[in-house]
RNA sequence: GCCGGUGUAGCUCAGACUGGCAGAGCGAAUCCUUCGUAAGGAUUAGGCCGAGGGUUCAAAUCCCUCCACCGGCUCCA
């Protein structure tokens, strides 16, 4: 019998007989291991324990102290849940049931379900694991499976498609319910320990809007009910540092059902956070040799016809009629850039020619995909737009995606970055494709950044590189980004000459720092959890007198600080309230100011962090504090080393 | 656009299941208190109960339609 060779996670290998099975190996290792195994790894792929192998493979014996126990886990509890389900409503037709990285689903038809059949459910899913019922590997001929599943097509589609070399087919069996599945389980029912419906919602068939819509069931699964407590609780305290939540309470922005739907309206204090980061990316943007421009927020859609996006982008416009001619709102600043490069001609050596505007642009989204600040109908981009010879694409690629990760370092933000390829709905030839594409990742490359490759994921006019970040209940959104394009020049005639005295096409670089100031204050917000670095804080300082009569001191303390934004609390509260409040508002320096500092010409600090000194000299805090808004520090330093 | 949930005072929420006077706390205003480290006290004002229609003697409450928001799906130049 010919043998196959085992690599261990270690390094080590193993030498056993081909058609070994997992467990097997788990075995040969040790009994212990042998009796624990749950599954295994097989290059990569998680799969049944009585899994043979018969090719050399790389192996990870999963056992319940594996990282990928909990997977196995709420597979087994979405069988759980469809068990449950079929005992509830044995109507219902069920479809697939995979696990996630924080529970599972199992999408489902043929049943309406609302809130109160999820608490049905989940109490017959208590029983069903309370039974621990054995669930059992079942190895079934692909004639039968058809058979049991003659009255639900989508089991037969996956039957035809992801097992349709499969013969025979696997199975599950727990009880008197079974499932089409590869699994891998674990061993009985009762292993769960903490198990929960979360949520109901709809879903389409493979994903794919033309298909079947069907019900998707959320939940999760835990070894241990501590376990599932401690994660509801992660999300209670994930749903606190919610950016919508944080900006009501601290007055940032709002969006008023009258004036519409993901129209966002900024109060002072957002107004306040807007305005410096504005001036943040326009010093970056002028010390990189970018020029302020300016457009306006509407224009006629012949110009959207001349640079394409009409016909690709019409049914997200808002459009209005003026005069017998079509105008719309701009969804987009580039046409408009496009349109100031072309008011004059341009040699070689004045390229690469970069503008910048803080452009506020409108996309009528879909209605139930507006959310907050990430998702609106009314955004403004701080947008950039290079044009280069194709000689400097590099160097300015290189240059753009450098000042990136400077403004995300100021920030100090973590974030993921995409390689988007060419899409199937696309304009330009392959040529100038493969060019394009092959151009961004050698920055990528060379700058050694992680990134992931989104293959027909790019703008349809050029390929690009997007940073992303997450919010605070995990979804993830598009921020910075560089995208080249080599059509729009095309549709814009754009041109400039060469050394030859010959006309030449320039390449155009759209880019931005942020992505939307919109989306960046959402994940700044939810980032530092309303704690704002002291530069960006709306109120930087509030000065808390203990009684009334301290007040004129305070508003000469006041004008001292002038350089920052300083509030008097003048309500007639206890100091205990007005410390409260100033905690509430997330203020990062409270002065205190009573008797004893009036007398002493000095000032007691407090920060947000608790920490707090009396008998400081407010010239020494104001320094400190001009170094810090200066140096764009994130945190709250002053008190930190005292 | 699809499924589920929600919409009551500036904010946070009771009341709805079982139809019968519109409620509380915070905030605001006025007054008292002038206070030393995480919410001092009193009084007052504040409502088209998301909008429209229906059922009923009577609708915040029941029914229908629409709008918006929340979660998810799909979409996102």
């Amino acid at each position: 019998m010919s043998t196959v060779t085992v690599t261990l996670p270690d390094g080590s290998t193993l030498s056993m007989d081909e058609g070994s099975t997992v467990e097997d190996v788990a075995y040969e290792i040790g009994p212990g291991l042998g009796s624990d195994t749950v599954a295994g790894v097989v290059d990569g792929d998680l799969v049944d324990k009585h899994t043979p192998l018969i090719e050399d493979v790389e192996l990870v014996i999963v056992t319940p102290q594996s990282d990928e126990y909990v997977d196995v886990l709420r597979h087994s509890a979405a069988h759980v849940f469809a068990q449950a389900l079929q005992r509830e409503f044995p109507e219902a037709t069920l479809t697939i049931g995979p696990w996630t990285d924080d529970g599972f689903y199992y999408d489902v038809t043929g049943v309406d379900l609302d809130e109160d059949d999820l608490e049905t459910i989940e109490a017959e899913a208590e029983r069903i694991i309370e039974a621990d019922y054995d669930i059992e590997r079942e190895e079934v001929p692909r004639e039968d499976a058809f058979e049991r599943y003659e009255d639900n097509p989508f089991k037969q589609d996956i039957l035809e498609t992801e097992a349709a070399d499969e013969d025979p087919v696997s199975f599950y069996q727990q009880d008197d319910f079974y499932d089409l599945c590869q699994g891998p389980h674990v061993e009985s029912t009762g292993e769960i320990g903490g198990f929960a419906l979360l949520e109901i919602s709809a879903s389409f068939w493979r994903g794919d809007e033309d298909n079947e819509t069907l019900t998707r069931v959320y939940g999760t699964a835990f070894p241990t009910e501590d376990g599932l407590e401690e994660y509801l609780e992660m999300r209670k305290q994930a749903q606190e540092r919610d950016h919508r939540k944080i900006g009501q309470e601290m007055d940032l922005f709002s969006i008023d059902d009258t004036t519409g739907p993901g129209l966002p309206l900024y109060e002072p204090n957002g107004k306040k956070i807007l305005n410096e980061l504005s001036d943040y990316v326009g010093q970056l943007n002028r010390d990189a040799g970018y020029d302020e421009i300016e457009t306006p927020h509407v224009f006629r859609t012949e110009l959207w016809k001349k640079s394409g996006h009409y016909d690709n982008y019409v049914d997200d416009m808002f459009l209005l009629e003026v005069n017998d001619e079509e105008y719309g709102l701009k969804p987009m600043n580039c046409p408009g850039h496009a349109t100031i490069f072309d008011q004059k001609s341009w040699s070689y050596r004045d390229l690469p020619v970069r503008y910048f505007e803080d452009g506020k642009v409108y996309r009528k989204e879909q209605r139930g995909e507006l959310s907050g600040l990430s998702r609106t109908w009314a955004f403004t981009i701080d947008d950039g737009h290079l044009f280069v010879r194709p000689d400097q694409i590099e160097q300015e690629v290189l240059a753009t995606v450098d000042i990136i990760l400077d403004t995300l370092d100021t920030f100090n933000l973590d974030y993921t970055v995409q390689f988007a390829t060419r899409p199937e709905k696309s304009v330009g030839g392959d040529e100038i494709w493969e060019k394009a594409e092959n151009q961004l990742e050698t920055v990528l490359e060379e700058q050694d950044i992680d990134y992931v490759v989104e293959a027909g994921d790019g703008a349809f006019y050029g390929p690009k590189i997007d940073f992303a970040f997450e919010d605070a209940l995990g979804r993830n959104w598009d921020g910075p980004t560089v995208q080249l394009d080599f059509n729009m020049p095309e549709r814009f005639d754009l041109t400039y000459t060469g050394e030859d005295n010959e006309d030449h096409r320039p390449v155009m670089i759209h880019r931005a720092l942020y992505g939307s100031y919109e989306r960046f204050f959402m994940v700044l917000t939810e980032h530092y959890n309303g704690k704002f670095p002291p530069w960006l804080a709306p109120e930087q300082v509030r000065i808390l007198p203990v009684s009334d009569d301290n007040i004129p001191y305070c508003e000469e303390l006041q004008a001292e600080l002038d350089d920052f934004r300083v509030e008097i609390e003048d309500r007639s509260w206890t100091v205990g309230k007005k410390i409260q409040v100033a905690h509430d508002d997330r203020v990062p320096y409270m002065l205190i100011i009573g008797d004893n500092e009036e007398e002493a010409g000095d000032i007691s600090v407090r920060d947000r962090n608790e920490r707090e000194e009396k008998g400081i000299d407010l010239a020494e805090f104001r320094d400190h504090l001009e170094t810090e808004v200066e140096q764009q520090r994130t945190a709250v330093t002053f008190l930190a080393g005292r």
